[in-house]
DNA sequence: TATGAATGAGTATTCATTCAT
DNA sequence: GATGAATGAATACTCATTCAT
């Protein structure tokens, strides 16, 4: 329900347009970005509602105009997340490219949103199945594993991936995922495209059934 | 409930051990349980301090006469966890094993971890712990780094690893243990000592040098 | 809903009464009544403006171009609901009748203000106003009050009332009525026209001296 | 459930015992009287939480140790209150004495709970079912009615009251008593015994048939 | 003129910490 | 030492009032 469209501009002449956006969406996304930002900082209960409003650069009682409570806010900010997840993993998708090609732009596309929206990547992270997450949220977080997980059988049965469960293989590759860019995040490492591209055929390693041409 | 018997001794004959009483040693053992256990559930700033006291069975400023603020409480949590993890990653290692053979105890340890102290395995792993964490905490996250680290650059220049900076063999395949094991907590899958083990297998595959004989 | 047809002039060619425009007038007649049943039922302080603004169906700004503050929103409740009893009080009051026929036409006066303007009663009685009734307000209260005490001093002399001190009549008969209607509203009895008037036989008795025939 | 016995001392030796009374006690009963005076002066909401305890001399966060939160508080007010309006007009109560005695016993018995908690009594007649008072405290309003109305019903059986249904009459008799104290509180009169006693007896005159020796 | 979104001071309530017992 | 009642600063949320449109 609280899925808008990204703050990315969708059309060439958005920019143009960027004046009559009415007061009241800007406000809203305002307070979006400065929920999500302080939520992958430090956490829900971390984070207080008026250093939203600060940083959203609004007052206090403007987040209740547009938010019920907190929880409605921290859902909307995990909707917003996961939708332009959804959106980055889906456009261009081609479920009948050749299985490595499939594999790597589903790596790419991954590496896009973590790359674009870095807090949204991190947010999403932390806030994985939390209490207050609510149904719809939830809801969402299916509809983005869904396709995935359906790819991942089909290449099961084709022979192409390892014979395991595909929760387990999107366990394991969503897992390096996640871990490769928490470490870059805590300056272990710092990642580059070639070093993704290098991330990305060690995965394709342990996706695929061994003997199975890279 | 969660009270574990810990690297403290606890012999039969500790009536004995004098310097500590026993029954303060238990207090602050099942403070530090408790806390584990809230922290892993809800978080930190989650997890009220009478509600661990209570979840102890003892009163609220029994807390602070072991430790000076709940800050405290969480470091000597964290600390306490990370040093179970690197008893269990040390313990029968044999840095000199053949490398496949040196994988498998490493994955079979962090498995035997996760089995053993499920509550400590999630509470390193759930949360973010930056905010709160003092330097005692961060070094000793190094030190149980450390030796991992360096038998990852040694396989590697012994052409076995893949030819990636240890950091980054280490981020990806401590992802994928830790994604495995978050899907089965999430409900997604269920492991056993199969599935573990066909797990591992697959992260070799991410580890070592294509063509390496596994 | 609870909109009241008023003192004020509602006559078919109200386009032509210049002075005040008419839709001005009836927003602040609109305002007034909202108040009036809001603050009956929940308090002053427990009725938020906007909330008068929802019910009288204006902007909240409205509310403060036809009054200060809520202060004197209540203040002007007050002092229309007090001069609707005082004019129905007044109407066709003639202090020469004999003694029983004005009691008993103040009486019915008042039932008719209690039956006419339910919610002006409730909220002039159901509620201390002490500590936001400004001075008007408290004098309008003394106007109502005056020609009453009057009649009351003057009826005692005529040795009909009994011996007290006028208030003290006032405030037995006046609470006796309130008390009735009160207990109607809380669901203890239901009123027809014979009973108020064989309540009104009851109070006489209070109210005339012992031996006076009725 | 939250009626304790009145600050009143019930034993004659409870001077002594003053000293070892626990402390838990006096707070929550110093609570609850600044709660009462409050409430009457100002209102349920127009009285802030923080105020009671300012009253009360203890820190805001206690009251919530002792109360759930302001509505369990007020509903515990009203409930001493009423209790202690119960406990006087119970006491020596004889429902076989003469009409006459048993109407002048209740009506002094009224008048000396005025006296003696003249905040509760404002108190209740400002809370008289309001919407945040719960089904403990409405049950205990009843039952406090409940033997009144028995007795009035039994005196119009006896054709000592007049034949009207006893809800109107304790809604009459109520009614003037309250206001003859609301009246003395404004400032309209001043009361003393001889005055309580001529009102009594001109209310009197409204509860029973004419021509009923008084 | 009328509006209603925005505001921030104010409210009820929680919780880390203290301290008298 | 151990306790848990007490505290008050901090938090989520409300609402009287303003002001740009």
């Amino acid at each position: 329900m609280n899925i808008h469209s990204d703050a990315l501009p969708k059309s060439s002449d958005s920019a143009t347009t960027a004046a009559t956006t009415p007061v009241h969406v800007d406000k809203r996304q305002r307070i979006l970005a400065a929920a999500l930002t302080l939520f992958a900082e430090r956490g829900y209960h971390g984070t207080a509602v008026p250093e939203i409003a600060a940083t959203a650069a609004v007052g206090a009682g403007t987040i209740y105009r547009h938010f019920a409570d907190k929880q409605a806010l921290v859902n909307a900010a995990f909707q917003q997340a996961k939708s332009q997840l959804r959106t980055l993993l889906q456009e261009h998708l081609d479920l009948q490219a050749p299985p490595r090609q499939l594999f790597s732009h589903l790596w790419q596309r991954l590496a896009l949103f973590a790359r674009r929206h870095p807090v949204e990547f991190r947010f999403l992270e932390l806030h994985h199945h939390q209490s207050y997450l609510d149904a719809d949220s939830l809801a969402l977080e299916s509809q983005v594993l869904a396709p995935i997980w359906l790819a991942c059988e089909q290449l099961r049965q084709a022979g192409i991936a390892r014979d395991l469960p595909a929760e387990m293989l999107m366990a394991l590759i969503w897992g390096a995922f996640v871990g490769l860019f928490k470490a870059e995040y805590c300056g272990y490492l710092r990642l580059d495209e070639a070093r993704i591209a290098q991330a990305e055929a060690a995965c394709w390693a342990t996706f695929s059934r061994p003997g199975v041409t890279s």
